[in-house]
DNA sequence: GTCAATTCACATGAAAGAGACCACGGTCTAGTG
DNA sequence: CTAGACCGTGGTCTCTTTCATGTGAATTGACGA
């Protein structure tokens, strides 16, 4: 069996791969030239130029939906200002913060012991009074004289789930300060966002406005042709892989992201039937394979009050004998209670499960809309949002987390 | 027939509570010289 | 005498509950033509 094993390991190395270098279509990975952004690295240069002058450049705020090539932008333009600033030996320190990651910076609390933690110092991760981790975070600051620019990724994330305070705390900062500059790069998916902020936030944050648009299907090809020149052996894309890519990525709002993953999954498919082309097949593989794990991960890592809910709605719509019908609030309410007394678990109320619903729509697990039924009532009409053949799998997950049978 | 008021069944907001975590400082205990 | 174990206190964070208020259109009922 080992040797069998060693055998096919060794066939699997030795097998022409089609990868070249793969790390260039992983999620993490930054190219040195941007395509289709020279407009927008322009104009945070120039924001952010009065920084070599040691004068505080103005807050910015970027928005566009994911994959829209902010972050990368935002890192290109910083790492070259910083490389000019280096070499006049100018006190510079960006400072980087992705404040979706749980557990790292989606609070208050969090973000400035996070920034702290940049600024090469620890404080415990709970435990300490706010305002004293923002006294500690100034002092920090504050001793030498430095010019910071923090970028915020994913800033509507905090704010939702923070409030605005935060934000408001934030912009503050310089008038604490004796000696170091903070300027502030806020970045956000939401272009709504800020909409719903503090005015007097949105002022005083929101002095420059930047808003990049979708890639469209013409440039994520130029991307992705120039990812694919480097990632894959010359002559293992199938001709039209890299074109249908581009086209599906881009009916989704031009994600980017998305289109390279696309790309590297097909690839391993590739590889993994040891095919030395990379084919159509592939990519349309690739795609639902995409699909089917990001939604089974989903699922899988959601609470068991989320579980117990989603199972309430799916015995509901298996109650009206079509999975494709909708059904409302109060009769997943009633089966939910059910499910609970089978389960010994402890039902929620209303108000909480009616959360819950709209927060797994959000996930895109299921569609619900709010409708009125005039006198009838007004109450969210559910559908299930998972594919059809995902529907037996996610069934099972969900019985085995809530140990039913 | 028309129009405003009513009503239903939740949606949506705000505030507050419970319980899990964690750090810190003080006290107790056991081991060491 | 000292290091480590063990509390109590005070703080944050997340998930919930409770209480209150909001909402959109079918229905109702008064009113006038």
């Amino acid at each position: 069996m080992s040797e069998n094993l060693s055998k096919f390991f060794e066939a699997f190395v030795d097998s022409s791969s089609v990868f070249k270098n793969k790390r260039v279509l992983q999620s993490d990975y930054s190219p040195d030239s941007l395509q289709h952004r020279d407009e927008q690295i322009g104009q945070i240069a120039r924001i952010m130029a009065p920084s070599l002058r040691m004068e505080k450049p103005s807050n910015l705020f970027i928005y566009g939906k994911t994959g829209t090539g902010k972050t990368v932008t935002v890192k290109h333009t910083l790492t070259e200002l910083l490389g000019v600033a280096k070499s006049r030996g100018l006190p510079i320190v960006t400072i980087y913060v992705n404040c979706k990651l749980k557990r790292v910076a989606d609070t208050e609390y969090r973000l400035i012991a996070n920034l702290i933690s940049e600024l090469g110092s620890d404080v415990p991760s709970t435990g300490l009074p706010t305002d004293e981790v923002y006294k500690i975070f100034y002092s920090l600051v504050d001793k030498k004289k430095l010019l910071f620019i923090v970028v915020l990724d994913e800033i509507d994330h905090l704010v939702r789930k923070a409030g605005d305070d935060v934000l408001y705390n934030l912009t503050r900062i310089n008038s604490e300060l004796k000696n170091s500059i903070v300027s502030i790069l806020g970045i956000s998916n939401d272009l709504m966002f800020v909409d719903n902020i503090d005015p007097r936030v949105k002022s005083s944050l929101g002095e420059e406005e930047l808003v990049f648009s979708p890639y469209d299907a013409k440039q994520l090809k130029d991307i992705l042709f120039e990812r694919s020149k480097i990632a894959f052996i010359d002559g293992s894309l199938q001709q039209g892989v890299v074109e249908k890519c581009a086209a599906i990525a881009a009916r989704e709002h031009g994600d980017a992201r998305r289109a390279i993953d696309l790309l590297r999954v097909a690839g391993e498919l590739a590889e993994r039937e040891m095919a030395n082309t990379i084919n159509i097949e592939h990519l349309d593989h690739a795609l639902s394979t995409l699909e089917r794990d990001r939604i089974l991960d989903i699922i899988k890592t959601q609470p068991v009050q989320f579980q117990t809910t989603l199972y309430s709605i799916f015995l509901a719509l298996r109650n009206q004998e079509k999975l494709d019908a909708s059904i409302f609030t109060g009769s997943v309410y009633s089966i939910y209670q059910d499910v609970c007394k089978q389960t010994g678990l402890r039902a929620l109320t209303l108000r909480r499960v009616s959360d819950i619903i709209a927060e797994l729509n959000t996930l895109g697990i299921i569609n619900a809309n709010v409708i009125s039924k005039g006198r009838g009532g007004r109450m969210r009409e559910i559908r299930l949002g998972i594919p059809e053949s995902l529907h037996d799998k996610t069934l099972n997950i969900i019985k085995s987390t809530l140990e039913l049978n």
